[in-house]
Order: C-alpha cells, then sequence, then structure tokens
DNA sequence: AATGAATGAGAATTCATTCAT
DNA sequence: CATGAATGAATTCTCATTCAT
C-alpha cells in the first residue's frame, strides 16, 4: 500500500471533524453544552478524547465552531440583493428559505437559542468574528423602506414586531415543532407581510 | 435570656429565603442555572454553603422555587374573566399587563426562557405541579372564539401567531431591552388585535 | 404553680437521657452510627439538636454511653459467685441468663458487634473504663478450673471454644434472628457443658 | 512514537486496579469503609482521587469489587464434592482449608464482618449477585445428612451450633489474632466432628 | 495521528458543632 | 433550660485538559 498522500488526510481530517461536529451539535442540543462532556462526545464520535483536542482546542472552541457553521448555513438568507431594493417577491423569497432552513437544522436553532440566553458573551464574540450584523442589518434597512414604501406608519415597529414574530416562531418552533405547523403559518405570514 | 419564639424564627427564614432567591435569580438569569455555583450564590447572598442547604435542599429545588415564585407572579394576568368572553378592552388589558410584568421581571423571563431551552424535563415536571395548561389553555381557547367571532379565517392560526409574536417580544425584550421599544409596540399591538 | 424542684429536674433530665439513648441506640444499631445524624436521633426523641449537646457532648460520647450502659446490662451475669468455684448449675445459669440478654437486647448486640469491628479504638477506650477484663477474666479462670475438673484435656483451649461458639451464637442472633432457634440450642447447650 | 497497544493499556489497568483494591482493603478493614475517604485511599495507593473514579465508578462500587474478590477466594473451599455425600475426611478437609484461608486472609475477613453487620442491603445486594447460598446451601445440606448418619439427634441443630462455633473462631481470629490459637484449635475441633 | 491513563481544580452536598437569643 | 439558625470542614464525585507512549 502506499502512504497516504496529504491529501488524503485533508480529507480523513474534514470528515471526521464534520463527524465530531454532527454528533456534538445532537449532543449540545438536546442537554444543553454545560451537560455534555467532552468523553460522550469522542464515544458518540467514535474517536478517542485525545483526538478531540487535536480538531478543537477545547470545548469552547468546539461549541463556537458549530455556532459559526450554522450560522453561515442561515445567514445565506439575507444574502441576494444585486440592487438596494426589496421586491415582495423577495421578501416572500426569504420568509420561505428561512422556514426551509428552521426545519431543516430545528437542532441547531435550539442550541443557538440555548447559547444565546446562557453566554451572551460567548455569542458576542462569535457575533463580531461573523459580522452578524453587517449581515442583518442591511436587510433590515431594506426592510424598513419596503415598509415606508408600503406607507406603514411606524417602519422601524412594524420591523420589530416582524423580527419578534419570527424569533418567536423560530423559538417556539425549534423547541417543539409540534407546536407550531409551518406549512400553514408561512403562506398567512406571506398573505400579511408581501 | 429567653429562646427565640417560634415567629421570630419564621420572620428569620422568610428574609434569609427571600434574599437567597433574589440573589440566585441575578446569577441564575445573568450566566445559566448551570454555570453558578451554590458557592457563588451563598457568597452573594453572604451566607455561608451550609446555610443555603437549609432553606433549600438542592441547587435543583432552589432553581424550582425561583421558577414557581416568578410563574405565580406571572399567570396572574391570565386570571379575569367572570362570564367566558374575552372583550377587546380585556385583551387590551391582558396585553397591557403582560407588558407590565415583562418590565417589572426582566430577569426572571430570561431565566424562564433559559430554563425552557435548556432543561424541559425540569420545566415539565414544575409545569404540572403549577398547572400551567389549567392555566393558558382557557385563555388560549378564548382568543380563538375571540377570533372566530371577528371573522378572523383561520382562528387558530391567528392564535398561533398571537402567541409567537408575544413571545418573541418577551425573548428580545428580556435578553436585551434597549432592542424592543415596548412603549412603541404596546399601542401598536393593541390597534392591530383589539 | 410553684417552680420546679431541683428534684424535679433532676427526674426531668434522667428520663430525657434514656430517651434520647433509646432513639440513638434503635437508629445506631440499624443504620450504622456513621450513618446516623444528630439531627435524626433529636428528631426521633422529639428534642432540638441543640438540647441534645447539653445531654452529651459529643456524637462520640453519645455513642459511649449507650455502649456502656448496654455493658452494664450485659456483665452483670457474670457477676454472682461467693466461692471461687463455678458449679454445673451456675454455668447453665449464666447461658441461660446470657440467652435471656440477648433475647431481651437483640439492637445492643448488633450495636456492640458493629462497633466493635468498627472502631476499636472506641471500644478499647471503653472496655478500660469498664474494666471489661476484670469482669470476664476471673469468669474465664473459673471455667478453667471447672473444664479441668471435669478432665477435660485442654482446658484453655476448650474455654477458646466455648467462647468462640457464644460469640458466634450473639452474633448470629442479633444480625438475625431467625436463622438461630435460641429454645433449641439452649438446652442443648446446657446439656453438654454442663 | 507509536501510540500504546491495547494490551499495554490492560497491563496498566490491571495493575492499577489491584493495587487500588489491595491499599482500599487495608484502610477498610483497620477503620470501616465509613470512616476512609477516597482521599485517603487514593494517598495510599499514590494516584490522584480522579483516578480511582476512572478505575469504581464511586466508592460502594470499590466495596463491592472488594467483597466479591474476597468472596471468591473463599467461597471455593465450598467446592469439590462429585458425589452427594461429605465423609469425615472432607469435613477434616474443609475444616483446615477454612482456618487456612482465613489465616491468609484475616484482612478480608474482618472486613467482610463489619460490611455484614453495617450494611446488610448492600451485602444482600452482593450475596445474591455471588449466590453465595446456591454455594453453602448444598454444603449444609450435607452436613445435615452427616449428622444424621452419625445418629446426632438434632441434625438442625447441630448445624447451628457448628456455624456458630466457626463464625465466633473467624471473627474472634480475624478481629484478634492473638486471642485465638488456630493450630490448638484445629485438631480439637476435627477431632470432635470427624 | 491516536490512545486513554492520569491529573487536579472545583462542584454539590452533608453534618457535627457552636451560639445568639 | 431550649431552640434552631449558622458555620465550615470534610466528603463524594465530575470533567476539561494534558501527556507519555
Amino acid at each position: 500500500m502506499s502512504p497516504r498522500t496529504s491529501k488524503q488526510f485533508e480529507q480523513i481530517r474534514t470528515s471526521r471533524r464534520t463527524l465530531i461536529i454532527k454528533h456534538a451539535m445532537t449532543l449540545f442540543a438536546d442537554r444543553g453544552p454545560a451537560n455534555v462532556s467532552i468523553n460522550e462526545i469522542a464515544a458518540a464520535a467514535k474517536i478517542s478524547k485525545g483526538l478531540m483536542y487535536n480538531y478543537f482546542k477545547s470545548k469552547e472552541a468546539l461549541l463556537k465552531a458549530i455556532i459559526l457553521e450554522g450560522f453561515s448555513e442561515i445567514t445565506e438568507i439575507f444574502d441576494p440583493d444585486r440592487d438596494g431594493v426589496l421586491t415582495r417577491d423577495e421578501l416572500a423569497f426569504f420568509i420561505h428559505a428561512l422556514f426551509g432552513k428552521l426545519r431543516k437544522n430545528k437542532k441547531f436553532w435550539r442550541l443557538y437559542f440555548m447559547v444565546m440566553f446562557q453566554s451572551q458573551h460567548l455569542i458576542k464574540k462569535i457575533l463580531t468574528e461573523n459580522e452578524m450584523n453587517d449581515i442583518a442589518q442591511p436587510f433590515f434597512t431594506k426592510l424598513i423602506n419596503y415598509f415606508t414604501t408600503r406607507k406603514i406608519k411606524y417602519p422601524e415597529h412594524e420591523l420589530m414586531l416582524f423580527h419578534c414574530l419570527m424569533d418567536g416562531i423560530c423559538m417556539n418552533y425549534s423547541m417543539n415543532p409540534k407546536s407550531i405547523d409551518l406549512d400553514k403559518l408561512e403562506p398567512l405570514i406571506i398573505k400579511r407581510y408581501c
């Protein structure tokens, strides 16, 4: 057998990393990061405790990585924007896309809310790195324009309401999917806002 | 010297208990129950670790006590209703009262959401004891009637939206009060729903 | 009502002391001294923790008192003996008396064996105080004479056997009374040795 | 450097386990399990507290392991017997073997009696697992036959006496070896019973 | 790269004992 | 004499992290 090439090593590293993140996320989301030990994560991912530290330098680093990974998945939906204007269809698409992500990543959302409430200092560090604001802010600005254009009296307040509604849906759905019927809610919201 | 009367002991116990709860709630809400040690709570309350256990038989019991105490404060707002019908004014009052509680008990709400996400098994035990459902359910039923009467097409979905909106507001406000302008939102919501 | 005389106080003290000892012995014997807290004893005796310390200056002192009290009950049977000779009837009576005490004080015997095994240092202190040896030794000497007179070849070894047999019976009976039929054993032993 | 093989790890584990058990048994036997802290055991074995828990998941588990280990050593003597009959020689051998074990494992016997008295619930759990009864019972049955064959009037009572005598010897010898001259007792007992 | 033995700081909890009243 | 609030040392146990191999 020929020795593995560095490319093959690279592939092993990447897939193993993904594996660790996958298992850690499930455990973290189910029981809270504080209640999951490195041991358990290693066991779930079928690697040794020591190797874990080869991939993530600490438990906090692992959590950060998971949050960041999840963010990039989710922040994509704020992305499009050729011009600077938000159309009805674009907003409808955003809502649709958001709900799609939510359905697909229930577990991540649950973890995200957990961390959000539990250790804001951590989240803030991550948010800065990720420049969350830079991503969401333009979208919010466009939403305000959108509401202004549609003669909404207090567009910033409308934005708040929209934002809180979305948060409430994400929170409730990620915590207890059965309590929220996303399929029914989606058209209702689109009808109301678009 | 005559021994202390049982009434004196009771006073001591009550005030100490309140003291512990006060400090524990602040710490729990700020950093999450899992990240606060009994030691820290005792230090904050300026009592010995041992005394903590004289008042609460475990950390979990302390958390439960705090949650229950907070609940009883909050569930009052679901209360009134002589007849079985919800009027516009009553709904407006409910929204007003809810926001009032929210403003007053930011810390508790933050803790509540935390626990909600972190340890649903715990919350479920408490909720059962507290018969949360028995309290909120009738209100939800009345809200559905309310929407039906007002010719809303899908009253249950409207309820979901209302519920999520309120949750989103409570969540965002308790986490970061500056991000939400309750005073502006209140009339807007009342106007929309009442 | 006239104030209590010092004699009345004396009576209160004595009966309370007895009460504490009674409850403590039961608890100690059932679960082992190390697994019973002062709190529990006080609760069982329906007095306050503080008062306990008025009667016994420490947990160890309480245990000592119990052991001593029990000893004096039991060592009585070694007592009689005007002359220096042990007759058949006297030995038979001793065996009978020993079994009588055993039946009556199962709990104490259990505790005694416990303490014996667990903290010999403690027992030794007590034994010295009580001059256990001074009490049992003359009896053992007489038993040796007794065996010698009856042409037993190795009287000291016979003593050992007798001693071990009695210990074995006491131990088994106190630990699990149902496993030993004292009523049947008594005549058998008397027949063998007297 | 190549990583350690699993066989090497196994060797480490076995030797460490033995080491811990050895030190723990000495300490437990000397002062009683309840009066020995994990700290002390770890110190005696010159390992860290944490490592103890890598080998035994709790103090109780450690105690169980010690008791079980000791049992298997001791219950061997109840073993042989092709046919169902106990001969004089076999009984003599049993007595000899028992005393041999006793001499060799004084410490364990002391611990065994301690645990027996202190926490019967624990012992019962272990005894069940170990099927102590299944081991001793057949032997007892054979002893009864043995006594019956030899025209002993009340064979079950004779068994009781034999049993108590043996217990008494084991107890006294394990507690204070100097008080019992096993070498002299052995032939006496064999002469009497065989 | 991989393993899991080993560490040690720190967490929750218990409890004998003291002491103000 | 009586009470029980209060203390603090000790105990069991957990777990992130390190490191020899």
